[in-house]
DNA sequence: TAAACGGATTTTTTT
DNA sequence: AATCCGTTTA
């Protein structure tokens, strides 16, 4: 075998990388290094000149999303199937030890997985049986401390709340929770990992099978390792495991989940001879996008350090425009949109990236008027849907009867009159004699101790469960899922209770589910055959699907900054370039954060491969309060000789709203003329928005440049 | 049980 | 502005 084919195509930095010792590696990947090239060259260079076997080989990512295409690109390299490696995310993989070795976890054979949303109704469920209100024990901040706790790799007991009474609670309440969660059998995900952890931690035996097995790891992304995802990898490892790890520091964008920037830093140390390659050179970008990245991200102290470079040219500089409102901004974006398609270019080679999704209706607002198609990236996920998860959870009732989260969920879903009393009372039931919910109600539907109606209503819906599970038995999973959509009754349920689409929109999500099932049974991966319904199960908990299926047509993205990582676009637009927006207020007070905003920055900048836009408004309306803004502190960062101010001049199109030129735009001006300013100066009138004394115009002056001035109060006069 | 009202909230998100 | 959540009301 040629070996030296997999390094001929490959730089200097990356041949190192990939072709360097099978030993401890650490590969700081600048944005658009080839990267992910590098971590798949080099599990084929394992494979192919090192001569190790697939099945000493795990490779681990973040989403499913990276997990999938790095197995299809290793196979294609390698040119076959790459059977016994173990290539998925660290909840994949965690779940699929738990699932193998479940006795030693402590887990029933079936244990469900609940995602953030059911947890935190277990969670509101947990206060509510403590009897603590709500509103002094937020239930979002009471799961926050819980997940941080696990993120941390902390226990209960490991815990000490120093007298606090504050601490003291939270920490009954995550006792209470975790008792909660043993009870149905279900896991949330960071106890995935934590439970994962343990298992290794407390069977050295186990722990020594896999460290036998798995000499070779591999972790991208590794700048949003968590302390608990940290921990694993290193007990994995031990002695004779060699860990490869890529990552970059000035992309740690996800530290206010528990991602820990510092784990770099610490892997270099803790691993013995560990050997650092830089990828600094970028085959994405042009010079003056990099360049201006380039100092923007030198501000932050406590960087590894790093510069990327390119051979491109110089390019574009790259472009500021400050819009007079939200709309003027929108706008400018469509115009420039249009342009590009105008000159041959693709929709979907354009991106536009925003900080938080309230700023992308405006946006929506100008491209649909300007029929540009465009596809919003993130929003409700496919399997996070309320009727999908109510299916789910006929299903799961099925595959696990003490999954308490899913009982609760379809008891009276569709309505069979088993009130809010009612489960109550089985709930307080359960409590006191530590039972499940399904037990309970089986209990007292025999004993008749919740009163006929009640009793007979639980009968029921305990029938169709029962039912369901022998209805299954021996179908196909697409023929499961279906005869649960059918036993449920939740299409009639929903079509029902919400009139005209959304309630048909539902059910055709209900049917989707079922080609889901269809299509997973056609190509279940990876996984263990012999529980296929388990197995879907799982898919669905950990694989929450794109939101909307991928429409064939091209469009225009737009994302947040976060959801835009990983990506590239020849076209990008960063808009809501402004203090409180970008960086976020909340991050304002506090300078780790401010620096993790200014790596944002630096991530969506380092999107864009030939033009980029970075746009702002002077007046904004959001959450139904206009207010002026300030620039973005991060546009005074850039260096000036990558970054040009835009001045629109004659617009391409005009602004839906701007009159044509030579009408009168208030105060006996006109759009076009040559203006005296007192302060100012001379200049010309560009554009204009509203009309009569509150008209606001936008004047280029001489030497002043861009301004937008209020009509009555601008005291202009015709120069000449 | 569901509609209707009122109040608070409003960063980012994968698993 | 819009949405979500809890409470009140019919």
């Amino acid at each position: 075998m040629d070996v030296t084919a997999l390094l001929d195509p490959l730089n200097d930095a990356q041949r190192e990388a990939v072709g360097g010792p099978p030993g401890h590696t650490l590969v700081v990947a600048g944005a658009g290094s080839g990267k992910t090239r590098v971590l798949v060259h080099r599990i084929a260079w394992l494979i192919q000149a090192e001569g190790v076997s697939p099945f000493g080989i795990l490779a681990v990512t973040f989403t499913n999303k990276a997990a999938g295409e790095m197995r299809e690109r290793i196979e294609a390299l390698v040119g076959l199937p790459a059977t016994g490696m173990w290539v998925g995310t660290f909840h994949g993989l965690a779940h699929r030890l738990l699932r193998q070795h479940h006795a030693e976890a402590d887990l029933p054979k079936n244990f469900q997985i609940l995602d953030s949303a059911d947890q935190q109704r277990l969670v509101k469920r947990v206060l509510q049986e403590q009897g603590l209100d709500e509103s002094s024990w937020p239930v979002r901040q009471v799961q926050g401390f819980i997940n941080a706790r696990k993120d941390d790799g902390q226990r209960p007991a490991d815990i000490d709340h120093r007298g606090d009474p504050y601490h003291r609670t939270l920490l009954e309440l995550y006792r209470a929770y975790e008792e909660a969660c043993r009870r149905a059998g279900v896991v949330d995900f960071a106890e995935l990992l934590l439970r994962a952890w343990e298992l290794w931690r407390d069977n050295p035996g186990i722990l020594d099978h896999y460290r036998r097995r798995f000499r070779h790891i591999l972790v991208d992304e590794f700048q949003d390792t968590n302390a608990i995802q940290y921990a694993w990898l290193r007990l994995l490892a031990g002695d004779s495991g060699t860990v490869f790890a890529v990552g970059d520091d000035d992309q740690s964008i996800y530290g206010w989940r528990g991602a820990r920037v510092e784990n770099i830093r610490r892997y270099s140390q803790e691993f013995p001879d560990v050997v650092t390659v830089r990828l600094e050179q970028n085959y994405r970008s042009t010079g003056h996008i990099l360049g201006a990245s380039n100092q923007l991200i030198a501000r932050n102290p406590e960087r590894l350090g790093k510069e990327l470079w390119t051979e491109t040219g110089h390019g574009e500089p790259v472009r500021i425009y400050d819009a007079f409102n939200e709309n003027e901004e929108a706008r400018f974006i469509g115009r420039r949109i249009q342009q590009w398609v105008e000159g041959g270019g693709r929709r979907d080679e354009c991106a536009i990236l925003y900080r938080s999704n309230a700023l992308s209706r405006v946006l929506e607002e100008v491209l649909v008027h300007s029929g540009i198609p465009y596809r919003i990236h993130g929003g409700p996920r496919f399997f996070e849907r309320a009727e999908i998860k109510d299916l789910l959870a006929y299903l799961r009732l099925v595959a696990s009867r003490d999954d308490d989260p899913s009982f609760e969920r379809v008891v009276n879903t569709p309505s069979r009159g088993i009130g809010e009393r009612t489960v109550d009372n089985l709930r307080q039931i359960a409590r006191e004699r530590g039972l499940t919910l399904w037990a309970t109600a089986w209990e007292a539907a025999g004993n008749g101790q919740l009163g006929a109606r009640a009793t007979k209503a639980i009968q029921r819906f305990l029938t169709t469960i029962e039912e369901l599970e022998q209805a299954i038995d021996g179908l196909s999973l697409a023929e499961q899922v279906e005869t649960a959509r059918q036993h449920s009754g939740l299409a009639d349920h929903y079509l029902q209770k919400e009139k005209g689409e959304r309630g048909q929109a539902r059910v055709d999500n209900l049917d989707e589910l079922v080609s889901a099932a269809r299509a997973f049974e056609l190509d279940p991966g990876d996984v263990d055959t012999e529980d296929l319904l388990g197995a879907f199960l799982t898919h669905a908990s950990l694989e929450a699907g794109e939101a909307q299926a991928a429409a064939g047509e091209d469009c225009v993205h737009l994302m947040t900054l976060h959801g835009a990582k990983g990506l590239e676009f020849p076209l990008v637009f960063i808009a809501g370039m402004e203090e409180g927006l970008f960086p976020h207020r909340m991050a304002l007070e506090d300078g780790n954060r401010l620096e993790e905003e200014r790596r944002l920055c630096y991530v969506g900048m380092t999107r864009a491969m030939s033009e980029l836009y970075l746009t702002r408004a002077e007046s904004r309306r959001l959450h139904g309060r206009e207010g002026h803004t300030r620039p973005s502190r991060f546009l005074t960062e850039l260096p000036e000789e990558h970054v040009e101010s835009v001045r629109p001049g004659r617009a391409p199109s005009a602004p839906a709203a701007a009159p044509a030129p030579d009408t009168e735009v208030g105060e006996g001006v006109t759009l076009g003329q040559r203006v005296h300013h007192p302060t100012f100066g001379e200049g010309v009138i560009i554009d204009c928005e509203g009309d009569g004394p509150r008209a606001r115009l936008h004047v280029n002056f001489d030497d002043a440049g861009l301004k937008w001035l209020v009509a009555s109060h601008a005291n202009l006069t015709p120069a000449g």
